[in-house]
DNA sequence: CACTCTTGCATACTCGGAGTATGTATTGTC
DNA sequence: GACAATACATACTCCGAGTATGCAAGAGTG
């Protein structure tokens, strides 16, 4: 190998454990993943593993928050292009639908995220993130429907609920697609009813 | 100990195993509760545990079952005295919430359940008790506002989940009283939209 | 009411996996 | 170039889930 800088090497290495361990829990689920599984997927050993995270909490912890900027990242991306806060905060449906459409996905946020980190951590790394970008959508369509100022934040959390939910209902679905147009139809009334006063 | 019948002896096992379960399982959770330690606050042993219940995961099921059940009583219980049906979903709601007040009922079966069990079982189970008088209500509510024969499950779900997110929000609100009376108004304006066309 | 058969349960294991201790190589600093 | 610090590997400990086996106490049959 060439000689490399210690954050290279430590940058290269923590990428090789969270795209393994990306790769493991979502696929596996948290319980059923071991950190020698994590670290030999990712060529490492498990000394490289517990050098870098502190613990197997940790390290999901890591693919956690993750995966949670990813959405937010698509969130800010796909909504961007909306001119009315209404369609915005559909299309903001539809892209957090889509991405519960990939398995790995839904098994780290939706049934692993709470059961491992515990709710109140899960809930302040959204906070800051997906939830932030829905409360801001709900307080500005607020606004927009003469309501200004009203605290959303309650109604964004039941709303992210709604949605979460929908998204584990589309995975199982038959056909995912007519699945999809169906949840989102709902989902759209639903948000739509929970921004307006 | 007076000589019993087989039955008998089985039914007081695995209720006390299933008493224990609920105890420690609502308590530390899944993940950090041990079978040894529920069969000895059980006043069993590891064997009698395993003789009755297949695995660790078998026994959690039977402890997310009951409270379902429970769950399911409360709910029939409350809502049977309200003669309007979109009063009975707002009083649902109430009842929800108010069995989300427990840190064991949260515990189980809103953090633990769906990543034990997975969330095609816990939906399965949900299906036949809670899921089901919520969809009822929300049938007969549907009917009432003029759109009879609706499908009302995936709005059932949606607003279930909704619920779900509230429960959890509550657990830490720093006044859990005023909480309550500002999330339950929230999600009986949720259901309420939900309910109608 | 003997005699088996089955069921309820306890004791004694195995084994895998999380976390730790320690050693070694590589890099960064003076 | 010596010393410190960091990145990583190897070799453990220990706990807990699941298994094997043994035994005792109902339950069916003559």
């Amino acid at each position: 190998m060439s000689p490399r800088t210690q954050a290279a090497r430590t940058e290269a290495t923590t990428g090789q454990l969270l795209a393994a361990a990306r790769e493991l829990f979502g696929r596996d689920g948290f319980a059923a993943t071991s950190i020698d599984a994590v670290a030999a997927a990712g060529g490492v050993t498990k000394g490289a593993a517990y050098h870098h995270f502190a613990t197997k909490g940790a390290l999901f912890r890591a693919v956690f928050v993750g995966e949670q900027d990813r959405v937010t990242a698509e969130l800010l991306r796909t909504t961007a292009q909306e001119p009315d806060p209404f369609a915005a905060l559909r299309r903001g449906c539809r892209t957090f639908l889509e991405l519960c459409l990939e398995p790995a996905f839904r098994q780290i946020v939706l049934l692993d995220g709470p059961a491992v980190l515990g709710w109140q951590e899960v809930r302040a790394i959204q906070s800051e993130r997906a939830l932030r970008v829905l409360a801001d959508g709900m307080r500005v369509a607020a606004a927009l429907a003469g309501e200004p100022g009203v605290d959303v934040t309650a109604r964004a959390h039941l709303a992210f609920g709604a949605l979460c939910e929908a998204g584990m209902l589309l995975a199982r679905a038959d056909d995912p697609d007519a699945a999809l147009h169906a949840l989102l139809a709902e989902a759209e009334r639903l948000v739509g009813a929970m921004a307006r006063p």
